[in-house]
DNA sequence: GATGAATGAGTCTTCATTCAT
DNA sequence: AATGAATGAAGACTCATTCAT
């Protein structure tokens, strides 16, 4: 009797284990026998899921992602007004929990990868976008309410989101340079002189 | 009598050639056969100017950093008005030219790499810490002529980094969805309508 | 269900490849692929059970002793009279054999690094120590026994110890100036004149 | 105007410095770099004047031996009596010396590496049947005049010096097990016991 | 005579991948 | 479905040796 399927609950554990190994030690150091050891599995167990060790990152970056998105989905319904959805937004993307971290980390090498990868830029880019989109709704939905500016809201979005990426860096690099309160501070301060009315 | 010692002039040859394989290939892929290989030399004598890959990864770094300030120096030097300068970063810091495309490449592994090795943090936050002085410095100045709004100098300069950074990390991995042009466009038009008085 | 696990012995065939490589080539020109090679696995294999090359000799010397210890352990156990199995003693250091000169040359490749290796010299006087306390106990009986002369015993095991050992350098080194049988009688002959009664 | 032979003395400067390194660490581990830095002269002079490393070495070992041998010829000729002059044998092969135990441990390399290279066993033989020739030519003026025991002088000769050897390296091996004072006392009793009359 | 920069062959070691069980 | 023993290709690093100066 086969049970209801333990390969798909294995996967999963495998690429949880794969997400904090990278966001641990980085693809570099990266060893599928770590993966393993990480996901309580032997090494042949990780090459029974994943052929490759690449195809085990690409999934785990897939996986960062979903991850990302589910945590962050509820902002997308709530009832909130489209400016607190905007906090929302850099509050969500404050690198200040271990799950943001993690998520952090791991996406900070799947943009460093995709430079050189082009099936990896082709995931990022999917990603981005569908990011890029989300905000840029959000911004939409504030002009629609009167709460955002006039103007083209990708360029506003896009401007928020690069500020975002760029103040994360510096809290990831360098904490003592760059907090992650100053972060918010800087971005809601962005927010209300540059997008909002 | 000992001849014009080569070793400073051979070191820099290899040094040039590890930021092109870092900037080519990543540092994952770059092996120190490809840097010899690119320098012209021998794989032996890369290790006779250093101990370790490592050592020569680091290297490599510091001399890119080197490298684009000597490119910016006269930035600083000019007689622009705090302004134009202003202007100036954003234009020197466009991934645009080959050169530039490069260091931009070599920084960002850098980055990556300093999220897990500490002496690569430190080499990262002297670094950085001195061009957020730099331009920092800059808005003073703008200040002090009367250009730029009132306020903390160095959050200006860590909003119009961040911009920069974030958005270069968008033309670095998708040319398609993030343009030079673009990134160039949203970085003034932040400096105009948040810096500017 | 484990497979009967084959380690244990792949590991002594390892080591008893190592053993035969370290008598015919010296540790010197030891390579772990000529070890690989005369255990019939791939060089991963010997890396698989041996962490460094250091682990794997040292592992050897640990073996070649054991197995020295075993092809003599009957010895201690035989019936003869303490004058008896000091013939023994003898006879079986002597390097006649294919196996005995084998062990012999491991034997002194460990004395040769012992001198630099503080591991090794530990190991060496754990196993050298063994030995001389074999040899007192066997000279303490024959006291006992009213064969061997009076005085400290292991002062005589000493002696004959570093007879032993010296004459079996000099067979070892140069079978034309040195032959078994000679040594033999040299040592027969150091026992009947000074330790017997 | 030529000065007498720089290159007679040079040589010497790096034999020296050569017997010194394969005595602190032996010829596994010495590197001519090594050899050139204690000499205080560039790796490339010691190619000089050796062409290989093999030459160099074995050049070292006959270095070491002839050293040996003018700081023992006086023996030789002291008008001591002979059995006097046995005990000064015993006493000037104590490793207790710095110089003694510098010599001892080349001494010990060579014994080593002869075991595999033919080149080295002769150079061996002919030292150590030297040294044979010069201990039994004692023993046999010690019979003439009426103070050493009947018996093969060759005989009597090599007992004694594999006594002498054995006991040396368990010296060299492990101090604490053996120490200089009880070497010499065993020795000197195997020469009151087994060669005086 | 002496130097030290340069070389490249030689090895250890790592690790993704395979596969018999 | 899972294991872990075994593999072998890949790559960092060492070091004797060469040679232009």
């Amino acid at each position: 009797m086969p049970r209801p399927s333990v390969e798909a609950e294995r996967r999963e554990q495998i690429l949880r284990a794969a997400c904090a190994v990278i966001a641990g030690q980085g693809f570099v150091n990266l060893r599928v026998s770590d993966v393993a050891k990480a996901a309580g599995v032997s090494g042949g167990t990780v090459h029974y899921y994943f052929d490759t060790k690449r195809d085990l990152v690409h999934a785990a970056y897939e996986y960062n992602y979903q991850r990302s998105l589910d945590r962050r989905r509820w902002m997308l319904d709530t009832g909130e007004h489209p400016v607190d959805r905007l906090r929302l937004v850099v509050d969500s993307y404050l690198p200040d929990q271990p799950e943001t971290i993690e998520a952090w980390k791991v996406w900070a090498e799947l943009w460093s990868q995709g430079m050189r990868e082009p099936e990896l830029r082709e995931l990022h880019e999917r990603m981005y976008g569908d990011w890029r989109e989300l905000v840029t709704a959000i911004v939409r939905d504030g002009q629609a309410a009167g709460q955002v500016r006039d103007g083209d809201p990708a360029r506003m979005a896009n401007q928020l989101i690069a500020l975002i990426d760029g103040l994360a860096w510096q809290v990831l690099l360098g904490p003592s340079s760059m907090s992650v309160p100053l972060m918010r501070d800087l971005c809601l301060a962005f927010v209300n002189q540059d997008l909002l009315r």
